[in-house]
DNA sequence: TCCTCTTTTTGATCTGTGTCAAGGAACGAT
DNA sequence: ATCGTTCCTTGACACAGATCAAAAAGAGGA
């Protein structure tokens, strides 16, 4: 158990795209290579970004909001299986239809790359391939972290964990204040909580009243929380590590 | 629902090692490379190959045999987090720790590559990085499906995708014989079944017992496997997908 | 072959989470 | 303000899967 690490990637400073490969707006060469293939798109909160199955033409790194990506089965079951925070990464080069369906939670901007172009740069460049793989590898690691909380944590371990993430990442990134308590926006729905721990959204709710009567949280509103004692949440998490593989 | 399919990957012909970048027997130029970095390791069944947090010097790809990934919580709660099947890649550039427990489940025989000239050589071998990033991918993908099982699939049907998975997978490595009826040795006891699944090995034990009962699958002994009909069990696991990010 | 150890199966019971249902709070539109 | 809509909370009850327990089935080894 410690205290909330300083950042272990590189940070570009004028841009919110955490990996310098994948951002034009940090390196010389990658600029040149990448500034005539990228624009931007917008999305408002609840609009769905693309389905799993449509044609997908570009590769994209959040620049500001919260995504979701996630796989339903045919009689409606949802699970969500990816997050996605400013500097993440969507999409992947070989592939023209997406896994996934991919839904804004927030008003959402994207940096969107054409995927031919951005293809035969990682081809050609090979810093820029292996930052990509860097990315790849940490994704690889949460989604482990992520099976452990799915496949052995009870409902209030599971609602902890996806709280301490959050406030992880949040502090990692700057949103939130340093300090032992952190205060940060939970940007979902109980229902995309849900989706995440693969829950309820009563189950979910229920543990949230829990956990706040227990001051292990404070709610300002519906969204806005509080953290008393972060190493207390991360006990509640059941959670030894200090996390460091949860982007 | 379709048939089990012609493998997609590239397959080795001369050696059970998928990805012909990984593989020392394939390319002659990869071959100088890694001709006298790589080594073989062999471990019996139930030997662990190391520990999570171990210091790990090398990088390998699995040539015959099981083993698996698993994490470990505090209380001993324990989940798998990756299945390592011939042809799979185990251990990460630029770590030096273990992340996760791999155990061998069967003998197994590990084809190892140093990790320092492993690293250079992809940093300085573009085709050999962009390989890894397509099996980082494709392992990514299969993490994402799994999650989806153990977050929203019942127990019988979290099993009946276990076995699809295997039985998959065999067929594709064409350790099975081809046809309607697949075969296949479940080289799993129950309780890792269950730390796959995120069950009891009691629940385990019952639900086999039931799809025996019902039809879907046939033992012989009690690890050797027959599904009659490859449809009839997909259907079973809830799965509408044809399986092709499933590994 | 018998014995021992491990793995698997099956039974009885308990419990955490799901399901169904109703009401409350927040927020925007009229 | 008042309505309508969406999101959230809380309650009562049901059930899938966990837990506890014991017996059966294999798999070596002497």
């Amino acid at each position: 158990m410690q205290q909330v690490v300083a950042p272990a990637f590189k940070t570009c400073s004028d841009c919110p795209i955490r990996h310098r490969a994948v951002c034009a707006k940090c390196d010389s060469q990658e600029l040149e290579l990448l500034e005539d293939i990228k624009y931007y798109r917008s999305f408002s909160a609840g609009q769905t970004v693309m389905w799993a199955g449509d044609h997908m033409d570009f590769v994209a790194s959040v620049v500001s909001g919260v995504a979701t990506l996630t796989q339903t089965m045919e009689d409606g079951r949802t699970q969500m299986v990816g997050l996605l925070l400013p500097s993440d990464f969507v999409g992947r080069p070989g592939r023209e239809e997406a896994a996934y369906t991919v839904t804004a939670t927030t008003d959402l901007v994207m940096c969107c790359f054409r995927r031919k172009p951005f293809e035969h740069m990682i081809n050609t460049t090979p810093h820029v391939a292996h930052r990509l793989l860097e990315m790849t590898l940490d994704e690889l690691d949460a989604a482990r972290e992520w099976m452990l909380v799915l496949g052995r944590k009870t409902a209030r371990e599971k609602i902890a964990s996806l709280l301490s993430i959050i406030a992880r990442r949040d502090a990692l990134l700057g949103t939130a204040p340093p300090g032992k308590e952190l205060s940060f926006d939970l940007a979902l729905t109980r229902e995309a909580m849900a989706d995440y721990l693969g829950l309820t959204l009563e189950t979910v709710s229920r543990q949230m009243s829990a956990l706040k009567r227990d001051g292990v949280i404070a709610l300002d509103g519906k969204r806005k929380i509080r953290v008393p004692d972060m190493d207390r949440l991360m006990t509640e998490a059941g959670d030894d590590s200090d996390g460091g593989y949860l982007i």
